[in-house]
Formats: structure tokens, sequence, C-alpha cells
DNA sequence: TTGTAAGCGTTATCAA
DNA sequence: TTGATAACGCTTACAA
């Protein structure tokens, strides 16, 4: 673990300059004898460029940080394994904040940005504070953010669209003849949280439901907290026959709730998730779920970013992309359920 | 997105020497009135450190690189999920690395380590191949290796017992009383893979238990390829009465073929896997499931780095993580199956 | 206590 | 085509 060698080790035993041994690694125009002796010579010496004196020079890290709420959440997991190619593919590393959705370090995050220790960011806060914008306003480096921020705020943004995705679940629900639909949401002080309690709300109203405060339970976003609120639910209004529940951790919490309290899913009461993530494939039933494109909107988070980095200036860009209903088990029932690989074989004697 | 303040800047502004700015900002001891004025020209330009000519100077970048597979495997991910806040806490800063299992990508990232872009590296190889083991005795940094290496390579390492964890497993299922226990495994050119198929032959062996080699499939270590690997089995060895699956994808891709087969879980056919992942408590039935204690080699291999960045020297440290079994619906039935926040009611009136 | 100046390992300018 | 030299922004002897 000796001090490594630099182009002045390199240069030494060349014979030539530093400037000499730079333009060779960097395959500018150079005599074919000086191009071979410096290659020879750092060849011998194992030398690596040294990134950092690198950096320093060009002002670019070629490094992106990516700041996640969890990193135990799947759906932040989905925009990772998109994200993280993308980037790797144009010669950027790949650095990882997890903030546990706590703002200060969301802050801390954007504020570190002054360290150019990155090219830019990609964030996806929870919750979007007057403070988030200020520091957006101010930040050192280009941002996209995932997720929604408020009209007019300058910063390139990849959205869901969970109002459309949530009106997908309801509708859905409504057409397999659900008329006690239920919501259990996460925090309606989170961006996600308030945009799918009013989607539900609104959803309902269109289609001519009653409106029952009484069918609305909040919790985290959570499995634990998906339980409890649908242990509450159960009792206060037993006739429940739906759920659509705001993430698909939720949706398993109310998958255990339901199984404990002998409720057949989907026949009594079907449960629709949100995030698509692989866990609602792995539930048994599997799990309806909107996907709302998390890996697209990592991708395109990337893209955004690439183009700033490379491209420069322009006008902020707000990138929405749609939610797609995919439909297991949860409710509709065995037909649709199982992975595509699986030929169904039931004693009734199915396909 | 002007250009940022640099200890220049405040020197001019406060009317000090840049000597005396980086003393004030480093807390080394400076008159009152120098440390005031120094402070304010500091805030008042929102001066924020370059932390890459930081590193150019004191030799440390204050990042920590993590190497893994594949961002999509939860057994990395609860390693990275245990890494980031114990290096976080150090005042590290993780790059993140998908290796896709290929070691050429994995070699790039030990080469790489030259660009002294990051002051060590948590690496998780799925094979150890000869160059793995040149580049490491030549590494440019600390390294720390989850996973096992050769006996006598001289560095630090996190391993999992997975000899004892399919041991647990395959006695835990012997105590059931099941007879005709079958292994679906991975490649076994991979470190685990080869691991996992050697316990399972010698547990059977201890056990006085018939060896039959159809009742050892190969897939890789995803869902479908556990899936075909039974759905091969069943064809075979009818009579099968466990699965030991070598990770919870191919687990659940067993339970996927079980379910489809008609197969009732556990009464028919018990199933164990690995890994003990999230998706293990989220299938139905829940999967019994060997904790290989990914989350604790996580933590133990960040800490092993850390020691290593601080202190220094010293010999390469073994640290061995022992497997827990983890027991759930899929082996013990529907009386262990549920989270602990459920309280079982069924038809039959239990508690 | 403070300032001057060297140096970390590069890249890039300017003469030669 | 090449070499000397000046940055990049910081830390740290060494002198004052």
């Amino acid at each position: 673990m000796a001090d490594g060698p630099t182009i002045n080790t390199i240069a030494e035993r060349a014979g030539v300059s530093i400037a000499s041994v730079s333009r060779v690694l960097n395959g500018l125009p150079t005599r074919q004898e000086t191009e071979r002796k410096v290659m020879a010579a750092a060849d011998e010496l194992g030398y690596v460029r040294n990134a950092v004196a690198r950096s320093l020079k060009s002002r670019r890290t070629h490094q992106v940080a990516f700041a996640m709420a969890d990193v135990g959440n799947p759906a932040y997991l989905a925009m990772l394994r998109q994200i993280q190619p993308v980037l790797k593919a144009a010669g950027y590393r790949l650095v990882l904040h997890s903030t546990d959705a706590v703002a200060a370090d969301e802050i801390d995050v954007l504020h570190s940005l002054g360290e150019r220790y990155v090219d830019g960011l990609i964030m996806s806060p929870l919750r979007v504070t007057e403070t988030h914008l200020e520091m957006l306003a101010a930040a050192r480096a280009p941002v996209v953010i995932i997720g929604s921020v408020p009209e007019g705020t300058r910063v390139d943004n990849v959205r869901a669209d969970s109002h459309t995705g949530v009106r997908l679940a309801i509708d859905h629900l409504h057409t397999l003849g659900r008329r006690r639909i239920a919501m259990i949401n996460g925090p309606v002080d989170t961006v996600p949280g308030a945009a799918r309690g009013a989607a539900y709300r609104e959803a309902l109203g269109d289609l001519g439901l009653r409106h029952d405060e009484a069918l609305v339970r909040i919790g985290d976003f959570y499995r634990p907290d998906g339980a409890r609120a649908v242990a509450d639910l159960l009792e206060r209004v037993p006739d429940v026959d739906a759920l659509m529940c705001a993430n698909d951790l939720i949706a398993l919490g109310a998958l255990d709730v339901l199984r404990a309290a002998g409720r057949r899913v989907p026949e009594d009461v079907a449960v629709v998730g949100m995030d698509d993530t692989d866990l609602a494939a792995a539930s048994w039933p599997s799990l309806t779920s909107v996907s709302l494109g998390s890996a697209e909107r990592g991708k395109a988070a990337a893209e955004l970013l690439l183009e700033r980095l490379q491209g420069g200036g322009g006008e902020p860009r707000v990138v929405t992309v749609p939610p797609r209903l995919v439909v297991r088990a949860s409710t509709a029932g065995f037909e649709a359920a199982g992975p595509e690989y699986v030929h169904h074989h039931r004693e009734e004697g199915g396909k």
C-alpha cells in the first residue's frame, strides 16, 4: 500500500515532462516515441489517475448523489436500480444518502452540494418545506426532484400521478361491484399522503358513493401501521368490502389483519396497494397494486440530470410518469393470480 | 449557481490571510477579533468548504465504497441498510457500485481504488477468482470482503456460516418428520452455492438419510429459476416432502409451483428459504428462512473498515456471523404464522 | 497570533 | 511536439 505513482514519477522514468505525460494520458497529439515511453512507464508503475486532483482541476467530480428517504423502502430501491446503471453508463459514480425522511437531513444534503463533492443531485423528499424550496433555489449544483414540487419552483422535477393512480384503483374496485371502499392512508402532511387522500375523496364523489369519514384511516406508511388501521376499521365499519391502501406495505398489514379476522380476500374484502413493489408479487394472495412508475421515475430523473450536466441551462422540465394498475389476486381472485411462468392446476381442473 | 466563495474570497473580505481563514475554519487557536471577522465574512458569503480541495491536501476523501452484486437483491439491501448509518455516523459518504456479479466489474472497482476517490471499500463478491485475490493483495486502500475468501488471504473478511445455516434448516425439517428433503440450489460455482450444496449433503449423511441425486436441483438464484427447478423436481420425485431452497427468491418460486400443483404447504411439502429477506415475511404462507445475518454482516464490515481507516494496521481479521433459523408458516404451519402484532382468530375459534 | 509560501496531483496555457 | 509554469482550493510548516 505504498504511495502510488503520480505523473511526476512517470515523467522522471520516461524522461519527459509532466505535461507530456498528461497529454499522452489524455490522448492529445504526441510523438509516437514519447507516447510509447510514457505508456511503458505508466504500465510498469501501475499508474492510476488520481480522481481527486483531477476533479479539483476540472471542477467535475463525475459523481452524482441520490438522496432517498429510506434505503429500506422498495419504491426508492426501484428508483435506485434504474438510476445506477444510467449514471454508470455515463461515467458517473453514485453517492447514496439516506435521510430517514428527516427534513433537516435533506436540507443538509442540499447544503452539502456547496462542498462540490458531486456534480449533481437526485432527491426524493417526502415533505417539501419552505426551507427546501429556498435551498433548492440556492443550490450550487443541478438538482432533480423526484416527487411533486409547488408550481413555479425552478427545478427539474419528475412526478408520479398518484391522483390518476388512485382513480384507476377506485374505478377498478367499483367495476368489481364494491361500494364500501375504505382508504388506508399515510400521514396527510406528506406529499403523497395528501395527494392520495384527495384523489380518493374525489373519486368516490365522482362515482356517486356516499362519503363516510369512518372509511378513512390514517397511520404511517409501514406494515404494522396498516395492520393497526385496518383492525380499527373493521370494528367501525364491519361491512367494508374494499381497501385502497396508500402503499404496498400498508396493504400487507391489511392482509395480515383480514386473514386473522377470517375475511376472505378478495371475496369479502378486495385490497389494492400502491407502488407495485416486489412485495406485491410475493404476497399471497398476490396484491393488486397501482404502479406509480418508481423505476421509470428513477430513470427519467437520471436522464434529466445527465442532460443538465452535459447540456447546461434551459428552463426547468417537468416529467410526469403515468400510473398503471397491475391487477392480481387480491382484487381479481385466483384466476389472475400467480407469476406468468406458472400454469395453474387446481382441483376443479382449471388449465 | 455562480462560482462559490473560497477562502480567498473570505480572506479579502475579512482583511486577513488565507491561512488565518483556514485556522478559524478548523478551530485552531486564533485571536477573537480575527475569528469574528472571518466567521462574519464566511456567513455573509455562504461559504462551504470545498471537499475536493480538502481531500487532495489531506489525502482523505471521507468516502467509502460498497460494491454489491445486485442492487435488487434484498440480502445486499439488508447489508446496505446497516452499512449506511454506521458510515454516516463516522462522517463518511457512501459510494455505491453495482457489479451485476460480473467479475470484470468487481476487478474494475478494485482497480479504481487507485484513483483514490474513496478511503476504503466494502465488497461482496459472488465468486472469488484468482484475479480477485491478486487485486486484493495489491489494493491501494483498505478492503473488507463480505463473503468467504480462501484461508490465508490477507484481507478483512466477514463471513456467513451457510454450512451451519443449512444444517439448522435440515435438522428442523428432520425433526418435523420430513425424510425426502430436496435441495434447490443456485450455481455451484458461486461461493454460497458451493457451500450450501456441500452442507446439504453432509447434513443428510449425518442424519442417515438416503442420498438421492434426483433430490438436488440447480438453477440460478431467482424466482423463475426456483419455479423451474421445483416443477422439474415434482416430476422426478413426486414423494418429496420438504424443500431446502438456497435463498428466499428460489423459495418463492417453489411456493408458486407447489400452489399451482395443488400441494399444500407445509402439510404436503415444507419449504425453507435462506437469507430471511423481507419477502419471507411477506409471502403466504410466510416463509421459514435461515437468516445468515446479512444485516449483522453489513454492520460488522462497516465497523471493521472504520477501524482500519482510523487505527491503521494489524493482522487481517475474520468475523463469522452465526446463522439463525426463523420459523414461519411454511414449515410450522399457521400456528407459527403471521407478524407478531396480529392475534389470530380462526373459524375453529383460536385465541 | 499572523502571513508567506509550498505542495497535494492534475490540466492547460504559453513559449520555445 | 514539447517543457516550464500557473492554476484548482485547501492545509500546514516556517518566519515574522
